[in-house]
DNA sequence: AGACCCGTGTAACAAATGTTACTGTAAACA
DNA sequence: TGTTTACAGTAACATTTGTTACACGGGTCT
């Protein structure tokens, strides 16, 4: 049994679940910065986060993009299980944000463990919910928030993520993120160094406020 | 046993599910323009649609308030399923589209259910999926789309929720639900007029474009 | 009929965001 | 070392969206 499954999973599910998730899934290691799942892909495997973050990006026909939420550890794709149900095309992308450590589960088992676990079956639903909430919080800043709003609150979660206030980033990649163009950003991040929340360098910047 | 029950919902459920929903459910049936679920509001029943529309909501504390979606016959509500696992509070209002009418299940059996039928499971899981399908299509929607395109969209699903070319309603309605001005929506209401997308009405307009 | 309210039309302006173009400069690289 | 490339700063301008103010007219009520 490998110990971090215990250490992240074994407040969640029984022991005799535990072992059959240790049996089926693989690890992985995943460098920051690979993306694990793309728009339109059939997934087969269920990820279950051990540690590390995942950022879950939208991603249209017309090149838009934008993040919609991180993953941490003890979390799984909402995504993903979607997908073990109804249609079985990714409706999102997914990149690490930092170097990451998951398993892979078959969705084969999904639907076993529903009806064989109380446990999994919270699990499944617990994802869902938080998810949920997830997508309305993305959904609340889209619509009532203003771009400078939206960009330090995009800093404060990355920083957050990272355990770091130091942001290795730069503007264009900002803009993507949040679906805007790199002038627009170099704007409002001018703007709040000018209010002392930030500090610019290039290729990076750091967070003052919290 | 209820006929409507067995028309909507007897391809989902076994005989055995469908008696036990009739037994302890209520029927409502409730107008037009009814609030059935407010925000912060616990929820101890969760509906299932047999007729009608009902649309969602989100409403935030500064009165901001933003249409998600619609539900219809078959529907049921994902953020009620919400409530029974961890926070009880609705993140959402509902407000009936049209008259409508759905039976009240007490949230306790949900998670009865839950072990016992894999319809029910079934059924809980393709609700979540499509929920959140929905989502992101709302945020889509608020993240690409201008608000032209937003108010056209608005109006085409407005119009066939109710089966409808003609769309009873005020400006200031449409800049509720779309979180803008009225004087945006009276502005872009007469280009869509000019370019023959409508036809302008006091209190409701018609729609020549489908 | 007259008074009133509500919904709509529209102008004029303000603010936010998007676009294009150009500059300077740090880092990377040959 | 000099050259190249990517990143950042900034101006000038366009477009979209939001705000304020006011006029007009249909409907309702008395």
């Amino acid at each position: 049994m490998r110990q971090d499954l215990k250490t992240h999973y074994g407040h969640l599910f029984e022991n005799e679940l535990l072992e059959e998730i240790n049996n089926v899934s693989t690890l992985k290691n995943i460098p920051e910065g690979t993306q694990i799942i793309d728009v339109g892909q059939t997934l087969t495997k269920m990820p279950l986060l051990l540690e590390g973050a995942i950022k879950i990006l939208r991603d249209d026909d017309n090149g838009d993009e934008l993040l919609l939420y991180f993953l941490e550890k003890g979390d799984t794709c909402a995504m993903t299980l979607t997908c073990c149900t109804g249609s079985a095309k990714s409706e999102i992308k997914a990149i690490t944000e930092i170097d990451t450590k998951l398993i892979m589960v078959p969705v084969f088992y999904m639907e076993v463990w529903m009806g064989k676990y109380k446990s999994w079956r919270d699990f499944v639903l617990e994802s869902y919910q938080t998810r949920m909430l997830e997508l309305l919080d993305t959904i609340d800043k889209i619509a009532f928030l203003k771009m400078d709003e939206r960009l330090l609150n995009y800093l404060k979660d990355k920083a957050m993520i990272n355990g770091n206030t130091k942001i290795k980033t730069t503007h264009q990649e900002i803009a993507y993120e949040l679906h805007t163009s790199r002038v627009v950003i170099s704007r409002l991040l001018k703007k709040l160094e000018l209010q002392k929340a930030i500090v610019l360098h290039r290729n990076s910047l750091e967070l003052l406020t919290l």
